[in-house]
DNA sequence: TTTTTATATAAACATATTATAATATAATAA
DNA sequence: TTATTATATTATAATATGTTTATATAAAAA
């Protein structure tokens, strides 16, 4: 069979592909992706993720839930405070990458 | 007012955020993500798009036509061919920062 | 002219996403 | 204990997206 090693390649590729479609989900929508800009500069509170991005209460707890579940960041609760900071290396290189090319 | 220099940025951050989270849409697809990489590669054609990313006639159709809209890609006919190309050089720079962060 | 090939469009439907409102929980303060 | 603050969850309505099927168009071949 010829195209064995084009084939088994191209699943690989699909799969990744399908992977990174997924995370790049979780930044396509504005105010997400505001809130993952914020976060690249470090930890970030529950409220002032609200603040930066100015979506309600309930939105905000849903999107970070989104990006929890789909291991773009990861929580830490400090008292009455919930601390969300980015866990995935790769997102945060993006999303410099993605500063450099479109905030320059 | 002490916070206009802030007030201002900051809507100038949403905007951004807004226009490229529209662009990331467009990539958050697997296929279209496929797509957009084969792309990268330079012009190809409508049914080498077919073979690429696996989906029907119909919907490749249909998604080169939104990312057409949205700016990142142009056609030329060519006889009874339509090649399309990516015209956003953002565009092109991001996929290839992904394929360094993501595929390397 | 008719047929074939490559691509596009439209309509219908299923599914997913988003926003909102209401309510719940966890931690602390009074 | 009760009240308050910060955050999470649930339900739901509105909207958007993706998929499929059928049909249309444009160019070239027969």
């Amino acid at each position: 069979m010829k195209s064995q090693g084009r084939n088994k390649s191209m699943s690989r590729l699909k799969q990744q592909s399908a992977e990174v479609a997924a995370l790049l989900k979780q930044l396509s929508h504005p105010q997400r992706l505001l809130i993952m800009c914020s976060m690249a500069e470090g930890e970030k509170s529950v409220s002032e993720i609200e603040n930066v991005c100015g979506a309600s209460q309930s939105a905000v707890s849903q999107f970070l839930k989104g990006m929890r579940l789909e291991g773009l960041i990861e929580a830490r609760r400090e008292g009455k405070q919930v601390f969300y900071k980015i866990v995935d290396q790769r997102i945060l290189k993006l999303i410099q990458s993605m500063y450099l090319i479109f905030c320059k």
